[in-house]
DNA sequence: CGATTCCTTGATACGGCTCAAGGAAGGTGG
DNA sequence: CCACCTTCCTTGAGCCGTATCAAGGAATCG
């Protein structure tokens, strides 16, 4: 059995204040915490260096608890959040109940977008693992954008960023097998847990096959039927939550079923007669 | 057979330039138009009335026929583009050349969002009809919100939104039976045609088999079999690319498969022991 | 009018869902 | 600490929905 899955929360901020109680039982440290653009900006992963010394401009966390709510359909919107740590989830309640996993947040990862539109969250966040976060209020976000170009920018590339994610779920869901979601799953997975700092060989998943399932478009016996079999082909060990990659490459490359219109899209792509590609250089 | 589409590109701009020849042999008018920002608020649907008199700062069209590519992979971004006529499919190309149709743009529909993370394109657009398009410089863009407010708020509103849209179609890839998908698509298109002033019951589908079933996670087979079931069942009526609109109300309610977990849902729904719902007024 | 693309329809196969049952883990109260 | 309960996970058997393969007809275009 696999054991010493590593901590969820990690106590490496840069942030000069506060940060009192060397001994963390737990979840103890729920004074507030407050982050500056610097940090929001390396957090994010935002490539343009944000060197903003602004140390004035400060943004409060908050915490919550396993299971809680971050904001419910519905609910009116204000702000957007950043994990600082801990796993959440965001799901959309379909017109009868039914619940679908939309993604997976955690260290770094933006979630909230979806209330700028209507000035109502359209989907649900519920934590995963008692969570920090750091709240933005929109209104202040805006008026940052005015003053701060680069600022303006980074919020127009991470909402970008959010766009393509979606949209290469979109891709995975119509065209992959189930075994191709999986493996596409752990080895996204893996890859965070290496951006965050945790091994990318040995993790603890933090949602259950259910949520996974939903997340994938699949449901949850195809979930453990699927890692059961990653686990007896040596792609992976499984035991309960913990999971074990074991050939990255192997899972990288496993795919199923595009023999379907693979053929036909190669013919077309092949010849394009007509249909140059055209640029332009915008003036004004 | 049905006949009698509506015509794909219409003439009623509130534009007070231009607009010299009354004949439109095809698509002749290709001399350069442009746009002030009422316009392009009034065509994105924005909430907010932006009400700028700066008629100084217009925007240049630019015209695509048919087959035609806006932009590729990789190309490097530079703009947005936004639908002021015609018809379009955006579409990514997977490891393996497949093709997977994204969305369809059309009047009012904001693209090329994917570019701005990365400054190069993520997907590629197809002008499935002549087309006439707006261009938004990103760099006019980013420094027109720093100066107007409610512009900077809109921009992230119709990000927000294409947000909202990419959500629901993993919802509905990941959940709906091909039915319900086929079913859902005509239904936002007939929708779409409405809000563009044209019939909602009786039109021409703008892309073929193929691309419908790309976009719905389905195979063109399987498209044209729900075609023609539904067309039996009297909800609509085809002849090829005519579709006639019979029954909106069954198609809006045509549902199948969430039998699966919609009870565990429920149940964990009506459960709901711990866990509040947790609400934050953000001060600063 | 021939060539190509697109659409329809049929026969068949199979991947993943459904239904079902049992076991493991974790939490709770005695 | 143990008994109980609930949630989560695994595995099996069978079926159904959709993909696949195939062939012919319709529309479009040069």
């Amino acid at each position: 059995m696999l054991s010493s899955p590593p901590s969820e929360i990690r106590t490496e901020f840069s942030n000069p204040a506060s940060h009192s109680s060397p001994h963390e039982t737990g979840w103890q440290r729920q004074g507030k915490l407050w982050s500056n653009l610097k940090e929001l900006g390396d957090l994010l992963r935002i490539p343009s260096a944000v060197s903003l010394a602004d140390d004035e401009l400060l943004f409060q966390h908050v915490q919550f608890k396993t299971g809680q709510r971050v904001h419910t359909i519905g609910q009116p919107f204000d702000s957007l959040y950043v994990v600082h740590s801990g796993f959440l989830k965001t799901v959309l309640i379909d017109e009868f109940g039914n619940e679908q996993v939309l993604s997976f947040p955690m260290k770094g990862d933006l979630f909230g977008v979806d209330g700028i539109h209507t000035r109502h969250h359209a989907s649900e966040a519920v934590a995963l693992s008692n969570c920090d976060l750091i709240l933005l209020p929109f209104k202040k976000l805006t008026a940052l954008g005015r003053t701060h170009a680069e600022f303006e920018h980074a919020m127009y590339s991470v909402m970008s960023r959010e766009l393509v994610r979606e949209q290469s779920m979109v891709s995975m869901l119509g065209a992959l097998s189930a075994e191709a979601r999986v493996a596409r799953f752990l080895v996204s997975l893996s890859d965070r847990y290496a951006d965050m700092g945790y091994s990318s060989k040995l993790f603890n998943l933090r949602m259950t096959r259910h949520e996974i399932g939903s997340y994938l478009g699949l449901t949850l016996e195809t979930v453990s039927r699927t890692l059961s079999a990653f686990n007896e082909i040596g792609l992976i060990s499984v035991d309960q939550r913990s999971i074990g990659i074991k050939d990255i490459d192997s899972l990288k490359t496993l795919r199923r079923l595009p023999p379907s219109s693979s053929r036909a899209k190669q013919l077309a792509a092949r010849k394009q007669k007509a249909a140059g590609v055209t640029q332009l250089a915008a003036s004004a």
